[in-house]
DNA sequence: TAAGAGTGGTTCATATAATGAACCGATGAG
DNA sequence: CTCATCGGTTCATTATATGAACCACTCTTA
């Protein structure tokens, strides 16, 4: 579809993208695999083999294939009572590397604590990785009545206040990527018109926040900015999470 | 050649483990493209495609693929300039879903801390995933002649106490695996050969901690502890490296 | 300047790898 | 007992990954 395409390269105009061609259908064995790893949060920590078979759509046998290799780089670990599996000790050494290299979580968590401090509302911290925004940083309110967050949870970029401030300063081709599929719609607030959102992108670009009123959960507003890399364009988002009355 | 043995299961005398048939081959693409990560570390943080390749002994092309793969998920990501890969976001997540759930890195800390605190020398602590040991928690000694170690690399099982303390309590299994490949000789005092190996872990399991001695890098003496899981195996180890002179 | 050696990235015919229905044995519920 | 799960395995079938050769670039070096 993208790929195909005989010769008629020499058209674009700037020079902003450079390949992004071979995309689409990249190495789905691997696709597969590591696409389990994404049904595991903090609610759901352990996974039984013909569960986690049923959630991604696989055969049995493959996916207990994919688990073993998954578990041969420490990725998973099954337990060895229950025999469900479970995130593994391997992510913690490459996060690891990858902190001490670039200290995203090191450096931002004390930004948020201040956050708290004044604002008093939870606040919390997303990067986007593989299609959607992780949060990688939360510190909560300390107010009885409060916004409740998982950590480690992934966010979907449409219905939340990070995914539009994100989606406003990030690079076409992401927002294009998730704009194309279809937008499920959380609550009755929920825009899912690509193009309605598209407009809505425009404001937020304007504005320098976005804000999203129960568009993700009812009764909570959300109030985002982006954090921007140095070429410009979004790595993330901040954002503060309240109960709509106040 | 241990998959293919027709019936014959019914003689291991105790019922310590289940499986373990379909291990060697396991889903090879995936264990390719996983292996890719572990060439990533504090001293190595970023690499081209190039030499990525190189290091793992593939094909460019598939190299490519494979980090294309692994980028989709967040596992990696690609410098916009130097167009070199480094480990991405998507595992800071991971990594804290499964911290949320069993928070070793956490608990694990204060304890080293404590440990530098009273003996004054680096102290690490390191959890076996993949193969081998991985250095998850790491508190450097305050002295100015101290042991430096990489945050987040692997250490071998046979060269360093870590390593041995874990074996002398892991699964058998496990140290047959890592005993039956080569074991390279780190230093002149690293023990190569797998029946003395496994002499000097009875030795382990009697006095409970392993001693090694420029076994793994020369003039540095460590001593190490293994750390039990709930069914009594070790899932790692506890160690304080010093120089040799004290 | 030009030639060379290095990048990162891509293509398409070829060969190798992943896949899944059906199976087993065990466990737990009625 | 039966039924419905579970985790796990097998082997014939099929879709998949692979790599040599190829660009287009960017540095060095002469």
């Amino acid at each position: 579809m993208l790929a195909n395409m005989p010769a008629q390269v020499k058209n674009d105009p700037p020079k902003i993208l450079a390949t992004m061609a071979t995309s689409g259908r990249a190495m789905q064995t691997i696709d597969k695999a590591l696409g389990l790893l994404g049904f595991f949060s903090e609610g759901r920590p352990a996974i039984g083999l013909s569960e986690i078979a049923r959630l991604a759509g696989f055969n049995k046998a493959t996916t207990r294939r994919f688990l073993l290799a998954l578990e041969k780089h420490g990725f998973v670990e099954q337990d060895a009572k229950s025999r469900a599996y479970r995130l593994g000790p391997g992510l913690l050494r490459l996060a690891r590397v990858r902190e001490a290299v670039s200290p995203v979580q090191t450096v931002v968590q004390p930004i948020l604590e201040d956050l708290v401090s004044r604002i008093g509302e939870t606040a919390h911290f997303s990067l986007y990785a593989g299609g959607s925004l992780a949060t990688i940083g939360l510190v909560e309110s300390t107010k009885s009545n409060r916004v409740m967050l998982e950590r480690g949870e992934t966010i979907p970029l449409h219905a939340t206040a990070s995914g539009m401030a994100f989606m406003a300063f990030a690079q076409p081709q992401i927002v294009d990527a998730a704009l194309g599929k279809t937008l499920t719609g959380h609550t009755a607030q929920t825009t899912t018109d690509a193009a309605e959102l598209r407009k809505q992108l425009q404001s937020v670009r304007k504005a320098g926040v976005a804000v999203a009123n129960g568009s993700y959960e009812d009764g909570v507003c959300g109030i985002a900015a982006p954090v921007l890399g140095q070429d410009g364009f979004a790595r993330g988002a901040v954002a503060v999470a309240a109960p709509a009355s106040r």
